[in-house]
RNA sequence: GGGCGUUUAGCUCAGCUGGUUCAGAGCAUCUGCCUUACAAGCAGAGGGUCGGCGGUUCGAAUCCGUCAACGCCCACCA
């Protein structure tokens, strides 16, 4: 075997020279460092030129994903970067693997956050939204979503994401419109929608009602002001009250205690002072009120406190609202009217302060809710607001994903959305606002209420609809209709819980070929804070809509933080620029840098670092290219070394796909990506190519160089959904490809049934050169100066020898029966080597390293043999597990046996 | 106040139903190399009582209990 090597070898030296500068050429061209900028351009139009991203129905298995809508306005930041890169490489997986991939981009118009933009860029140009129309202020909103809108989706091209970009919707286009507005019509004729006087969330900033999932609780350093009630009934005896809301004393409208309370007993039946404002009000009594919180003694303001409110509705209290719309002190207040409530809880401090009517403050922490989109603090307030009712959809969403029917990766959130479901309230659906679908709700005129007796509203989906039910319904003649819309909009989730139906038609038109073929969607790919918003409440439509799941699998990301695990921010400039990040390190390096830590449902620590790994890893990938491209090749024999790791690699090749696939399928696409990383890296690069590399200036046999194409092509294809750049540039370099050819296009192969018998031969073929390599290094032998190898008794790797030879530069591997002397040896499992080093080896560190080893195999046959002497292990353990121990007992034994003897022979 | 989760090498994380894939991976570190694909690289090496304590078991990173630290979600205590 090793002569067939070495004949090759000879092969190689005699042929013919004249090629050498072609070669040298085909290097030349191709620059050392990957340079992704042009050719990450040129490939993305190349694919829509060709509308590879397009999806129609066909009668391949569908495999749909449609986008989290980024808003309207929104600039890509990092978290949309993860999001689409998981999502781009699930869809180029399918695409891959004989699916009909569709995924569908969007934007989605944010109703309050646009909103909020828009008023402060007319802010900007000096005009207050409150001069404006209705129609004149949405016409603003339009053009700026016109100028600003779809900018989010055109950097997310930068990224290569390969959504099918003629199917591009918005969640306020006419369609996505008019099935929100179909839906809302249905739900309010199956009693589902109602319209009433609630406390609700308010926001004085957006002024606008919010519902609860919109409200964020924060910890707030405040105080908890103790204020002196004087008892009406007893002039100069005060009740002490204590309160984190001292401005809202205007709103008093009683005192309560607890029945029980006996240190309050003496204010049952008294009535109080308000301070300052001098109004008297009843102490009344409820279990409610806490007996160990502050003095017990409770003030109580119905109008802007949800307990209070419902206080006030046992006791039939008067209710005060003190403030206006956007949280300054109203008319009703009398005191401080117009002043904000922040500035009105410092001066009423000062004013009680000097009135003597203030006993004490303490520092106290509380819970305060704060819009999500403002971040102002949340104003309980008494409006007429309209709601959805959620019990029957929470009851329909609960159970499939319970029982799995839809699965969440992880897991966990199961947990959280069975909590949420079971003690959801009703929606708050209604938005004052004016960016957003407007509700179908058109009021009759009073004076025709009363004479046709008709509801004071129509729901209908057009004015239009609503004469014709009055004419139809209530004989109300057309020209007595006088018509007012309802002026408020609906929360943008009520058009985004529809979405993966609305993308579709599904709602307008439920019979439809497209969201036969696309619905239900394969998988949805989001972060874990809009389960509540979002994915619960698209399951909802779905089953209420469609009678089926919305998605299959829910694949919850992390949130992207910095290294230091802080959430990235603008205010502490922590956030990196996609874009930039992009520039600099190319769309494939960033996607590997997403990746690399990105398990699902983890929080991601980015670092630079990570992409910079991912664009080393793109370097490494063009590197191998260039070497494989600038090989010349000629019609020789295979050496017999090649066609080993041809053998070889062929079955890693197989294993790394096969346990790729099965990762992809559990949604751990991190890993999956690292096993990729690996096998191109160490084992394609590092131990393939190193093998079959022929010598410097020699051509390569053409069956082996068939074969290494073939590879890298595989190789290529299993990189695609993580790097489409790079593997698509190299796929077209690696061979002839007529125009409309395609990597992503491409299917992955079939995989050969690996031979592991070969595979775990040759990590044992592994461990033998790198214990060659580590005694070069040690003794400082270079690699041009050759070295013989011995294998003591006899040579259990055989086969391999001509790969041992040429990786390692020996003359040769002979069978011993001892070796020679001077001569360092080493063990690969159970087979003992020698290189004999006339005159090369330090004996006393030898011995020293050989009785280190000595000691460390007679501790862990000792550690074997108290298990095997342990009767209950013996009768217990599983029998393999006995025989296995009897094994590595007797291997113990025969290494200890070799290290005896080694030293023995150094010894003499 | 309730619920969930996390704690394994310097960092980020894998370790399914307890026993050779059990102490792993990537990065970082250290040593030697500008070797003719790649210094954004090559070769080699060193790092951990698996958060603490207790229990179950022949055997525990893995199961149970408990404590601690951290994180997330939910909740109307002024």
């Amino acid at each position: 075997m090793i002569i067939s090597c070495i004949f090759s070898f000879f092969l190689l030296i005699l042929h013919d020279f004249s090629k050498t500068f072609q070669i040298e050429y085909i290097i030349m061209t191709l620059a050392t460092k990957y340079d992704p900028s042009e050719i990450e351009q040129k490939w993305y139009q190349y694919w829509l030129e060709n509308k590879y991203f397009h999806s129609e129905p066909d009668n391949r298995q569908p495999y749909t994903i449609v986008i989290p809508p980024p808003n309207v306005t929104g600039v890509l930041h990092m978290g949309h970067m993860l999001n689409n890169t998981i999502q781009d490489i699930l869809v180029r997986h399918a695409r891959m693997t004989g699916k009909n991939a569709c995924w569908v981009p969007g934007t989605d118009h944010a109703s309050i956050a646009t909103e909020a933009k828009v008023v402060n860029k007319l802010a900007e140009q000096g005009i207050k939204k409150t001069d404006l129309t209705r129609d004149e202020f949405l016409r603003h909103a339009w053009d700026w979503t016109h100028e600003h809108g779809g900018i989010i989706l055109k950097q997310l091209r930068k990224l290569g994401a390969s959504c099918d970009w003629d199917r591009t919707a918005f969640t306020m286009d006419e369609q996505r419109s008019e099935q929100v507005i179909k839906v809302f019509c249905d739900l309010y004729n199956k009693g589902l929608i109602y319209r009433g006087v609630r406390m609700v969330n308010w926001d004085p900033k957006a002024l606008t009602a919010l519902s609860d999932e919109e409200v964020i609780f924060q910890e707030h350093q405040g105080k908890l002001y103790y204020l002196r009630y004087e008892v009406v009934e007893e002039p100069g005896k005060y009740a002490i009250v204590a309160t984190t809301r001292p401005e809202t004393i205007m709103g008093d409208t009683a005192m309560c205690i607890n029945p029980n309370d006996l240190k309050n007993t003496w204010l049952k039946g008294k009535h109080v002072i308000v301070p300052l404002v001098g109004r008297q009000i009843p102490v009344i009594e409820d279990d409610y009120v806490d007996i160990e919180f502050g003095t017990g003694c409770l003030k109580v303001t119905p109008a802007h406190d949800i307990n209070d409110y419902m206080l006030g509705e046992k006791h039939n209290l008067p209710s005060i609202n003190i403030f206006n719309d956007n949280g300054t002190l109203s008319q009703e207040a009398g005191l401080y009217v117009g002043m904000d409530r922040f500035d009105c809880r410092e001066q009423i401090e000062k004013d009680l302060q000097a009135a003597g009517l203030l006993e004490k403050t303490e520092n106290y922490t509380n819970n305060v809710g704060f819009s999500e989109r403002t971040h102002v603090p949340i104003e309980p307030r008494l409006s007429m607001q309209w709601f959805l009712k959620m019990e029957h959809l929470a009851k329909i969403a609960l159970e499939p994903v319970m029982n799995d029917e839809i699965r969440f990766y992880p897991a966990k959130y199961k947990n959280t959305y069975r909590h949420w479901l079971e003690n959801i309230k009703d929606w708050c659906i209604s938005r004052q606002l004016w960016w957003g679908h407007r509700i179908p709700a058109y009021y009759v005129a009073d004076d025709v209420v009363a004479k046709y007796k008709t509801p004071k509203f129509i729901v209908a989906q057009s004015e239009e609809n609503a004469k014709q039910e009055l004419e139809t319904k209530y004989n109300v003649p057309g020209n007595e209709i006088q018509l007012t819309q309802d002026e408020d909009c609906l929360d943008t989730w009520f058009s985004s819980w529809l979405w993966p139906i609305s993308l579709f038609d599904g709602i307008n038109n439920p019979d439809n070929e497209q969201i036969n073929y696309y619905y239900p969607t394969t998988d949805l790919v989001t972060g874990p804070d809009i389960i509540f918003f979002w994915v619960a409440r698209m399951i909802m439509a779905g089953y209420e809509y469609k009678g089926k799941m919305p998605f299959h699998n829910v694949y919850f990301t992390g949130i992207v933080r910095d290294k230091l695990g802080r959430k990235m921010s603008k205010s502490l400039g922590n956030s990196p620029d996609p874009l930039e990040l992009i520039e600099k390190f190319g769309a494939d390096g960033v996607r590997m840098g997403m990746m690399l830590s990105a398990p699902a449902g983890n929080d991601i620590l980015f670092d630079e670092a990570l992409c910079e790994q991912g664009r080393n890893f793109n370097n490494k990938i063009w590197n191998a290219f260039r070497l494989v491209k600038g090989w010349e090749v000629a019609d020789i024999e295979q050496p017999q070394y090649a066609k080993i790791a041809t053998q070889w690699f062929d079955s890693m090749l197989s294993q790394t796909a096969a346990e790729m696939e099965d990762l992809f399928s559990k949604y751990r696409l991190s890993e999956a990506l690292m096993k990729i990383y690996k096998l191109f890296w160490d084992e394609f690069s590092s131990w393939y190519l190193e093998i079959i590399k022929p010598a410097y200036q020699q051509p390569i046999d053409i069956v082996t160089y068939k074969q290494t194409l073939l590879f890298f092509d595989h190789l290529l294809k299993l990189l695609h959904p993580f790097m489409p750049f790079i593997t698509e540039e190299l796929w077209q370099a690696l061979e002839e490809r007529k125009q409309g050819e395609s990597i992503m296009i491409e299917q992955l192969p079939k995989w050969n049934e690996p031979n592991v018998e070969l595979l775990k031969e040759f990590e044992a073929i592994k461990e033998l050169i790198s214990s060659i390599r580590s005694i070069r290094l040690q003794k400082n032998i270079a690699q041009k100066d050759a070295l013989k190898l011995e294998c003591v008794g006899n040579n259990l790797y055989g086969k391999y020898d001509c790969v041992v030879a040429k990786i390692c530069n020996l003359t040769s591997i002979d069978v011993v029966d001892t070796k020679s002397d001077g001569s360092i040896s080493f063990m690969v499992g159970t087979q003992e080597y020698a290189i004999p080093m006339a005159n090369m080896i330090n004996v006393e560190e030898e011995l020293k390293k050989l009785e280190a080893d000595l000691k460390y195999y007679e501790g862990f046959l000792q550690s074997v043999m108290k298990k095997l002497s342990n009767e209950r292990f013996v009768q217990n353990a599983k029998p393999e597990i006995v025989a296995n121990e009897r094994k590595k007992q007797a291997d113990a034994e025969s290494k200890i046996a070799a290290i005896k003897e080694n030293i023995n022979s150094l010894k003499k």
